[in-house]
DNA sequence: TCGATATATATCGGCGCTCGATATATCCTG
DNA sequence: CAGGATATATCGAGCGCCGATATATATCGA
């Protein structure tokens, strides 16, 4: 829909990635921790989003260990991955700021109908300007 | 997977709305205006957005009209909707955030000599500092 | 005047993605 | 020794998005 912008499952996954290799787990485990609980990673979405961008060259298979019998598999992100998690985290803040502008606008607009907006309750917020999504 | 967070057709309805009612096809040109061509709702896509959207309280029918032998159906923001809208848009300057704080970290490892610290599982963990996605 | 394009609504099958369940295996704690 | 955490992986169900399709009117250029 929006050119070519990643599932949020992707997104989290190559944010986990983003400061250094992880394997499958531990990116449950920091997606969670890292947003306090609100995200919540499955195991279910987890495997087939690996795949998926590893098939889409944005991560590759670090390295794999054996930690105390269990296999751990660790990725890490490509120069594409890092590319391609900055331009969605452009496109996110940007999308973020486009909204925020424009529910300033209609609470403007609201309170226009009558004459003057008493002063005091609705601070003019400052204009939107120029910026769309992009 | 976020708790409960919109899908991206629904947040761009959303934002389409936010500052004034508009109607269905207004929605889809609106979007792609306000993005710069980034944004591109399909018509196949828009009316399921607007039902779910209106089953779960976050728009309601504003009005209908005909103009020039077209009708048209008017939208606009309830309450709730703004609510939901001005959420997400945090959830996504938050995730957005918190991907470029990430990558810039991932690039200070990177820039940092090899002074190797095979160390194990637990990396340091370290300060993490403020703010995950939330 | 005819065809193409824009406006405006709506539906439907296909498909990709996420979820929950399920499976297997090891280690640690109570 | 049972249960939970760690760690991998698969699969069916279901939902949401896409592309195609349908219907109808207005406009503009050939």
């Amino acid at each position: 829909m929006t050119a070519k912008s990643m599932t949020r499952a992707a997104f989290f996954v190559l944010t986990a990635l983003a400061d250094q290799p992880r394997h499958g787990y531990g990116i449950l485990r920091e997606t969670e921790e890292l947003s306090g609980g609100e995200v919540h990673l499955r195991v279910g979405t987890l495997y087939g989003v690996l795949d998926r961008l590893t098939a889409d060259g944005l991560i590759v298979l670090d390295r794999e260990e054996v930690q105390q019998g269990r296999l751990r598999r660790y990725y890490r992100l490509t120069d594409d991955g890092v590319a391609a998690l900055d331009a969605e985290a452009e496109r996110m803040a940007a999308g973020a700021g486009a909204a925020r502008r424009r529910i300033a606008e209609g609470r403007r607009a609201a309170a226009r109908p009558a004459a003057q907006d008493p002063a005091g309750l609705e601070p003019p917020t400052a204009p939107g300007l120029a910026g769309g999504f992009a």
